[in-house]
DNA sequence: CTAGAACTTAGAGCGCACTCTAAGTCAAAT
DNA sequence: ATTTGACTTAGAGTGCGCTCTAAGTTCTAG
């Protein structure tokens, strides 16, 4: 870069969001960009900051496990514009269902893990 | 069975357990399970109570992302005998650290959702 | 102008944790 | 005694999410 450009490269943008540049380009390839990433004065990404933002959010669906093929399903309601609010409202609450069922899954087994770290720290076996 | 007995067949394990009689054999080839399972009055296996109990166990340190290795070390230290407690110990304290890591993680992956939900709500784009 | 670094694509490869298959053995019920 | 269904093993196959490779192109610095 010559000028100051809001734009990012993409390892920078892997820089910012803590992904691999291969994790960029195959998340791209998997139809999981909002808009497609812009190609700069070449075939070379340019990552705007409504890509970093989409990443960033991405990133909370992949941590709670959402499958790829989901959050693929989501963009394409993106995509189709407005109308579809409804629609990525009611994925999102389903998938907000998961999200609790496994942190109450979770907690409950660091109960489990806490009871018996407990019972070594007695010496009762 | 024919008399009232305390052990399970692979399939009535399976169905207390949660799991299924594919995973319970793979467990146990993967050498995850505590004593070896009994095989009674032909190659078949048995379960018993405390082979029920480990697998109950093991099964909340997989929901909580343990590796099919690490179980294989504390396997492996729960073997040798009571002088591994400290290393067991160690081993639960660290994996702890993980679980709590990826408790924290999830919540915040579920308030950026929740935020997003409510924009969708409140029909703010 | 040139060298070297960073980028490009298409596609192959990998690690994990199962999950299933095939071919055969065993046991409970009739 | 025979049938039916659950069980056995070894090993192959699957799905997911990356992760890497190869061969070639483009940008930047000197």
């Amino acid at each position: 870069m010559t000028l100051v450009d809001a734009s990012l490269s993409i390892s920078e943008a892997a820089e910012r969001t803590g992904l691999s540049t291969h994790t960029l380009r195959y998340y791209e390839r998997e139809g999981l960009m909002l808009g497609g990433v812009g190609r700069a004065s070449s075939t070379h990404r340019r990552y705007v900051d409504a890509d970093i933002t989409w990443v960033e959010f991405l990133t909370k669906l992949r941590s709670t496990a959402m499958p790829i093929s989901r959050i693929r399903e989501y963009v394409a309601l993106v995509r189709q514009g407005d109308s579809t609010t409804p629609a990525r409202l009611e994925l999102l609450l389903r998938h907000r269902e998961t999200v609790v069922a496994q942190l109450d899954e979770m907690t409950r087994s660091l109960a489990a893990i806490d009871y018996k770290i407990s019972t070594y720290r007695k010496g009762s076996k």
